[in-house]
This record gives C-alpha cells, structure tokens and sequence, in this order.
DNA sequence: CTACGACTTCAAGTCAACTTGAGGTCAAGC
DNA sequence: GCTTGACCTCAAGTTGACTTGAAGTCGTAG
C-alpha cells in the first residue's frame, strides 16, 4: 500500500523518471516489485536518492556511491575504506574552503592585480598543500 | 626569456598538454605569443590553472569558471556575484560535511539497519536543508 | 469495455571535457 | 643541411550521466 511509483519518487526527490530508470539499471536503488510494469518503490529509496545526491555533489561518479552505499543504500564497504573516502572528502572540503575565501577576497581586496597581491597568493597557495591527482567535476540541470 | 612552452606548463601544472590547448580553445588561459608554432606562456599561468583546478573541484563548469576568473585569470564579475559564488561554495561545504560526517557514523555505528538509526537519518537531514537544483559532478583521471 | 494517461523498453542522441590519431611545421643540434 | 623531437591543427572518438523518441503495455475512471 505504502509502494510509490516512479512518478511519485520523482516528484517527491526532484529527481526525472528516466534518470531514476538509469540509477536503477547501475544499481544505486532497486524496485521492490511491479505493479503491471510499473516500478514500485519503498519510501527509503528517498533516503537512499538523498545520499546519492550528496555523493554526487561531492564528486563521486555514479560508480563510486554504489561503492559507498551498496544496492540497498546501505554502506558495504570496510570501515578503513570508508574512512578513507571521509578523508578524501576532508581534502575537498580544504579545497572549497580556500576558493571560497579566494573568491571573497577578490571581491573585496582593492589592489589593481590580484596576481601581485600577497594575500591572494598566499590563499591560492593553501590549496596547494598537495591535491594529487582530482576530482573533476561538471554540471547538468535537469 | 621566462616564456614557458606547453610542455613545461604541462610538467609543472600536472595537467596534459591536449588538456591546455583545451582551456585555450574555450578562453580559460591565453598565451601571449608564439615561437614558431609553439605556445608561448607567461608563468602566471600557473596560478591560473591552480585557480582553475580549485573550480573544477568545486564543482563548476569550465564556463563557470571562466565567468569567475576572466580570460586573464582576474576575476571580472562584480561583487556581488563573487560573493553570490562564495555563498554557493559554502553550501556545497555543507553538503560535504554531512557526507563526511554521515560516512565516519555507518563506519562506526553498530547499529543493524541504518535507514533505523535516528542518528543516521538526523545526518542526512543536515543536508536536505534545501540544496534544490543543484551540482552534478563526474570523475575523469588524467 | 474502451479510452486515457502513466507507465514500460530499447536504441539512439546529447553534452561537457577531454583524448587520440593522422599528417604537418619548425628550430636546434650534429 | 638534414634529422629529430617537441610542438602544431583538425576531425573524430571516448566516457559518464543522462535525455529523447518511438512503439508498446497496463489498470482504472467513465
């Protein structure tokens, strides 16, 4: 009685049928049944789309939530591996910080080229203490 | 004397030569002559690309970035967009959080199930304080 | 009992951000 | 003066994450 329908997950996360089609046929959420043809979901599957959307915002591929979160958006991963994920996500969080306070300088600091300006350098600087080989990342608005 | 050709550019940025002629192409970087063929670029450049690698990870698009930092690396939006960006970074910091945080908790909460956990759910709610239309995000390793 | 609308599948298309490949240019060292 | 290697251009290919379109299937309201 409880079950919703695509239409329903859709609305109620935001998120389009088709994409959701496409999150069920890589594994990220699964239908409990059918009714006819039609999918039914479990209210959790809100949750679980919850999740996914923080995972993708915070960069991950598609692959790599169904990593963190197995098939039943419960995590199935080692505690060290998820631990490790955390401090992947501490490093971005460094990242965006020192952008942000770049970005909020820029807009303030008066100097005539912000490539001379110590302060300037000194924040794109913070971000350099070691980012490796990262996340790229892109957008797409529904 | 201090031009640096794309090779070099490529060694110390980390980031390929195919890739640079890419951010050219769409107005990210400049080059400010030629030897022949050859690009020839100013180490400035290199603060540049590290501003554009902390968008990237940041979740913009090369476009979005090149509206933050004009062609020339300088910001040319008005204030108030920068700090309109920055507010954006930092609910993204938020989001991030949260998805820290919620995978340190599944790492080490005993809990069976837990979509049952209140701790969980309370984690995850942190993040649905409105993030609406927002970043999508993909992987690409060089 | 039929029409409707919300769903279904499947193949193909799109978009961003690059990468790859073929074929060409050129300055510097031998 | 010729070879070499690092660069060049341009078109086409790749990947991830979807979206779109055509053609079909249902169950419920009238």
């Amino acid at each position: 009685m409880k079950y919703l329908d695509i239409g329903e997950v859709s609305a109620k996360s935001g998120i389009k049928p088709s994409a959701l089609r496409h999150y069920e046929a890589v594994g990220l959420i699964a239908a409990v049944s059918r009714h006819g043809l039609r999918r039914q979901f479990l209210p959790e599957v809100l949750l679980q789309l919850k999740l996914v959307s923080m995972g993708k915002s915070a960069g991950f591929s598609l692959d790599e939530i169904a990593g963190m979160f197995g098939r039943n958006g419960l995590p199935d991963l080692p505690r060290a591996a998820l631990h490790q994920k955390a401090d992947e996500i501490d490093r971005q969080i460094r990242e965006l910080t020192a952008l942000r306070n770049t970005l909020r300088h820029v807009a303030d600091c008066p100097a005539p080229s912000h490539m001379e300006c110590p302060t300037f350098r000194r924040l794109v600087d913070v971000a350099g203490k070691r980012s490796g080989k990262h996340a790229n990342s892109k957008r797409r608005l529904p």
